[in-house]
DNA sequence: TATTGTTTTGAAAGCGCTTTCAAAATACCT
DNA sequence: AGGTATTTTGAAAGCGCTTTCAAAACAATA
């Protein structure tokens, strides 16, 4: 194997004794290069392992082949699964990812940004994450951009997102059918949107189901375990009764059934729960976690699919992607 | 904001009265520029809001000031905890990540390897993975590398890893001191280092305390919750009485946990489990799960710190990161 | 003041590729 | 066969930066 560095594009040429002109036109295969020439090329390519130097590619023309993806604090279930849907679509389309994460910060997400933009990435990927929708507005007019997670409706056909409004409607009306009156929500963290989407949904659910909605069975939670073990320590002091909990996300669920326990409170014996999310741990919760499913490997394939056809200044289109819930062990039937 | 694409060094140089060299100059620092021309390029920059070009610096200066950073799976919150302390430790140096996923598989591995390398990174930190140990050594070679989580021999001053031995010793020690005898072992993947060193330390615990090492009390497992519960079946299979576990990992350890709630074991009244990686959730199994807590973050904090290093051609240090263990609820004392 | 030494600066070459443009080669007509 | 239309090719001009090198500016010395 020879040094990678050092093997430019001339050295090709003068191997398959054509002009570097040609060389190029073989590897971009965008214009015709007679066969003989075409098999001389490759040949000589694979023999002195050439791979083309990147910066001098994007320097002259201008294309980095890279789709940004601006992240959030990878480490969550859901987003290594959309993550996983882009990459799947990316492959084999000719652009590689790059990421960058804004954990959450603002601060860090607009350094994340700035750090794709400066690599000059062809197209962006936005997951979640708090920039204020006026940067991403202005992102849009400079490169394509297909924000996951948000609906931000100045440029809403670059975004994808989850029907969070009928998961919420959905988890509740599953917890109503078995039975339950009292049904608590400990909801996400509500100056985010799926939160408060998760929240109308159950609210609507209640109503139509002719219950009230009653604020002292609604708790807002933090998305994270410690947070569901406070809500319910705060449903306890309030004293309200209840036999169901729906959580925002499952590792409140996580939180909200290891306070149960402590407080010797069976689940699904004597309070059911129902989560949010579907993350891997949750089947394997004791007892298994019933929640909604969400279609994040799909969501991601969308987001990459969109990212491309802008790229190539076509149409997108604009699913929807419906929740749906998985039935296990945390929800009995309340007789 | 004027364009960003647009703005050139050429347009700092004439709006500052002074040659593109200068603007490079106070650009990187590294020569000396008379302090009014200085204040009129930062400014000019400032006013145009100018922004290098990254390929034509990368092309005409051989660096990309990046850091090749190969994960595999980046949801596993362990290997979330280390990139946490990779970017730490990367802010400020003026490197900046750029990074590239294995998924546990070595086609997609060494796919990310080529990905890195030809992005020109100045130095590569590998995070695990499975690549064969002859392409990382030989990749030492050609760029500064720092492996994570595996000892090479060949290139052992490069390796930074977690003391594996010492947890599961720690560990298996932990329920010996509790009074349990009989001590079921679910291993990692046994072909992963780490997974036969943790095995090698619960083995080693054991006969410091004079107990037999039984094979029928321990199963492979595969890191993950499925293997948990199979191993659990397994071992009931088996018949051989036990009265404490030690789980490879946080999730197999969840795996069991839920067997054992099906079969209707009481954890930890009738039996005990501890677990390995003090994952976020295992804080809220219920009960909480004791286990063993990796210096993840100081992993990765080292492992930029050392990257660093080898680029500026100094030396770098190989520190031991002990783990240690995190009692909580899933451990009983055995009468 | 003349001379030498030291900084500070700009001109220009080049990093390795893509892409335009015109020339060369080939194909297709009549 | 001669001419035109078409395809294939190479020369050469950049892309925007860094870096060498020598000239210009300034300081220091005799």
């Amino acid at each position: 194997m020879l040094d990678r560095q050092k093997v430019t594009i001339q050295d090709i040429a003068d191997k398959a004794n054509v002009s570097p002109s040609t060389v190029s036109r073989v590897l971009s295969g965008n214009a015709r290069v007679v066969e003989s020439k075409q098999t001389a090329v490759l040949e000589a390519i694979r023999e002195l392992n050439y791979r083309p130097n990147i910066f001098a590619r994007g320097l002259a023309s201008g294309q980095s082949m890279t789709i940004g993806v601006l992240t959030q604090n990878i480490s969550s279930p859901i987003y290594d699964a959309i993550m996983w849907g882009i990459l799947q679509n990316l492959k084999g389309s000719g652009y590689s990812p790059v990421f960058a994460d804004g954990y959450w910060s603002q601060e860090a997400e607009k350094n994340a940004l700035h750090i794709l933009l400066d690599r000059h990435a062809d197209g962006l990927i936005v997951i979640g994450g708090s920039s204020p929708k006026e940067v991403l507005i202005e992102t849009a007019k400079r490169v394509p951009l297909v924000v996951v997670g948000r609906e931000i409706p100045e440029i809403s056909e670059n975004c994808l997102k989850m029907d969070d409004f009928q998961g919420g409607y959905l988890a509740t009306q599953h917890l109503i059918e078995r039975g339950h009156r009292q049904i608590v929500n400990i909801t996400g963290i509500l100056s985010h949107d799926d939160a408060v989407e998760r929240l109308e949904g159950y609210k609507k659910a209640l109503k139509e189901a002719g219950l009230a909605v009653d604020d002292q069975l609604i708790v807002e939670g933090g998305f994270n375990e410690q947070s569901g073990v406070m809500a319910i320590n705060i449903l306890m002091e309030r004293g309200r009764a209840f036999s169901a909990i729906f959580a925002a996300n499952d590792q409140m669920a996580f939180g909200a059934r290891l306070a149960l326990y402590r407080k010797g409170i069976r689940v699904p014996d004597d309070v059911s729960i129902i989560g949010y999310d579907n993350q891997p741990t949750s089947a394997y919760m004791t007892p298994p976690l019933t929640t909604i499913d969400q279609p994040a490997v799909e969501l991601g394939e969308a987001a990459s699919f969109n990212i491309l056809q802008l790229i190539k200044g076509q149409a997108i289109e604009k699913t929807t992607f419906p929740a749906k819930i998985v039935m296990r062990e945390s929800v009995s039937r309340l007789r």
